[in-house]
DNA sequence: CGTGTCTGCCCC
DNA sequence: ATTCTGC
DNA sequence: GCAGAATGGGCAGACACG
C-alpha cells in the first residue's frame, strides 16, 4: 500500500477542514474524519471514500492488519501529585529505551508486519517474529510494544544504542543472532477484526493477557494500578534503580488516543522537578555556534558547540539548539560574536561534523541538563550529553569555575548505575 | 581496498 | 528526542 | 493546550576519494 507524502504532518488537517466544509458538515464531521484517520491514515483514501459514498462510507473503514494503526504518544510531566489529579486511576508501566514496534498478525494470511511509530513499516527488521502464530491466541491480532535489545545471560535490557543496531537493511539476521530483542507489550488494539482503541485501558489489559503467550521473545508488560502519587514515586524510583528509562502512567479508563491527547497517557524520567535524568546539570564553556535555518537564520545562531578542559585542550561533548528564547539567541549571538575568532583555537579539539560555522573564545559558561552520559564516536572527549538543553547562562562563573572533566566522568559513572 | 563525509517522509 | 511560539 | 518548527546524539548506508 502506497501511503501518500500527505500522510502525516503538514497538510491532512488543511485537507479535512475541507472535506467537512465540502460536505456541509461540522466539527462532529471533522471528528469522524479523525477517528478514521487513526485506523487508516491515508488522506487520498480517506478522501476518495467520502467523494464516493459520502461521510456514510467511513463508518465501513475498519481497523485492519497490514494498515497501521496512528500510535497513541506520552505527554510529559514530571510532578507525580499533578499526574494522579489528572488521571484519577492509573496504571504504571516501566518506560523502556528501545524502538517502537506495532505488530500486526493474520494467521489466515499467513502474515506478520510491523510499522514504526512514524507508520513506517518495519517487517524485515525483526526476523524473530515469524513464530507469532504459536505465541498469539488470535487470528488478526495488532499490538503496541517496545522492542529491546538484552543481554541473553542476564536478561537485563542493554542501551539504546545497542538496540537500535539492528535498525538495518543487511545483516539483520547476524544482529538478531548477537543482539536478540524482546518485545514488551503493552498494548492491544484489535482482536479478529474488532477495534479495541475505544475500548478502556484496563479492558484491552484483559484482552492482552489472554491474547500473549509470554516467552523469551514477546512478553506482557507489567503494570501496577494505583491512584496515589507516593505509589507512584516508588514505582518510578524502583524502575530507573532497575535500569530503565522512567515510567509511563495512563489513565485506568482511558481509550487508545492517536498521539498525544490529554492526559491520557505520561511520561516521567527524571526525578521529580529535575530538569534531566542526568542527576546534576553541567557548566559547560561555549566553543563556537552554527548559523541556523529558517526562523534561526534571521537572528544568525541555531545552535552552539559546549565543552570543557582536559588536560591541556577544550574538547566539545555536545552541541545546543534548545532551550533558548528566541530573545536569548539573539542576545547570545551579540555576546559571542565579541569574541569571534578567525581560525580555530589551537587547543580546541573539535572534529570534522561538529566543525562549528564560527569559533567563539573560551569565555561563556552556560548549564546543560541532559538525559544521559554516552560514549561517542563524533564528539573529540570520546563522550556526548544525550539529549542536551540550555537550563541557563552562568553570568556569575568563568571558564575556570566550570564542570571538570573529572566531574563529568563521575557524573558518567552514576548515570551507568 | 580502506577511510572520510553526508543523509535519513531515521530512530530516539 | 526537547523546547519555544503562535494560535 | 495544541500543532509546528527549530534543534540535539548516533546508527547503518551510500557515496566520494585516494
Amino acid at each position: 500500500m502506497v501511503i501518500g507524502k500527505l500522510r502525516l504532518g503538514f497538510s491532512e488537517k488543511t485537507i479535512f477542514d475541507a472535506l467537512s466544509q465540502m460536505t456541509s458538515g461540522g466539527k462532529s464531521l471533522r471528528k469522524e474524519l479523525d477517528n478514521t484517520f487513526q485506523i487508516y491514515p491515508d488522506p487520498g483514501y480517506i478522501t476518495q471514500v467520502v467523494k464516493e459514498r459520502g461521510m456514510a462510507g467511513l463508518k465501513n473503514v475498519r481497523v485492519k492488519t497490514g494498515v497501521p494503526v496512528v500510535p497513541a504518544l506520552c505527554q510529559r510531566l514530571n510532578n507525580y501529585r499533578e499526574i494522579v489529579d489528572k488521571m484519577g486511576e492509573a496504571a504504571v508501566e516501566r518506560k523502556y529505551d528501545g524502538t517502537r514496534v506495532q505488530i500486526h498478525f493474520n494467521r489466515l494470511k499467513n502474515e506478520i508486519r510491523t510499522y514504526t511509530r512514524n507508520l513506517e513499516e518495519s517487517s524485515p527488521m525483526f526476523p524473530e517474529l515469524f513464530q507469532m502464530n504459536k505465541w498469539i491466541m488470535g487470528d488478526e491480532v495488532i499490538l503496541d510494544c517496545e522492542a529491546v535489545g538484552y543481554d541473553k545471560k542476564t536478561g537485563k535490557v542493554l542501551p539504546f544504542q545497542i538496540t537500535i543496531t539492528r535498525k538495518r537493511k543487511h545483516g539483520v539476521a547476524e544482529t538478531a543472532k548477537s543482539i536478540p530483542l524482546r518485545f514488551f507489550v503493552f498494548d492491544i488494539l484489535s482482536l479478529n477484526g474488532r477495534s479495541l482503541i475505544e475500548e478502556p485501558y484496563f479492558e484491552r489489559r484483559k484482552f492482552l493477557t489472554k491474547v500473549v503467550k509470554k516467552n523469551e521473545t514477546i512478553v506482557p508488560d507489567e503494570y501496577f494500578k494505583t491512584d496515589d502519587p507516593v505509589e507512584v514515586q516508588k514505582l518510578h524510583d524502583k524502575f530507573l534503580k532497575e535500569g530503565f528509562e522512567g515510567a509511563v502512567i495512563k489513565m485506568w479508563n482511558g481509550e487508545y488516543l492517536p498521539g498525544r491527547q490529554g492526559w491520557n497517557w505520561v511520561k516521567i524520567k527524571e526525578a521529580e522537578g529535575a530538569s534531566g535524568k542526568l542527576s546534576d546539570t553541567l557548566d559547560l564553556v561555549i566553543l563556537g555556534y552554527n548559523l541556523g535555518k529558517g526562523k534561526r537564520a534571521g537572528f544568525g545562531m541555531g545552535a552552539f558547540l559546549v565543552g570543557l578542559r582536559r588536560g591541556e585542550s577544550w574538547v566539545s561533548i555536545a552541541k545546543v539548539g534548545t532551550g533558548l528564547t528566541d530573545e536569548e539567541f539573539k542576545g547570545l549571538k551579540i555576546k559571542l560574536d565579541k569574541s569571534k575568532t578567525k581560525e580555530k583555537p589551537k587547543d580546541y579539539l573539535v572534529s570534522g561534523s561538529l566543525v562549528p560555522d564560527v569559533w567563539v573564545e573560551p569565555l561563556v559558561v552556560v548549564e546543560i541538563a541532559a538525559d544521559e552520559i554516552t560514549k561517542s564516536p563524533n564528539h573529540a572527549g570520546g563522550i556526548a550529553l544525550r539529549f542536551p538543553r540550555l537550563i541557563k547562562f552562568r553570568e556569575d562563573k568563568g571558564p575556570k569555575d566550570a564542570t571538570t572533566w573529572k566531574e563529568v566522568e563521575e557524573i558518567a559513572k552514576l548515570s551507568l548505575n
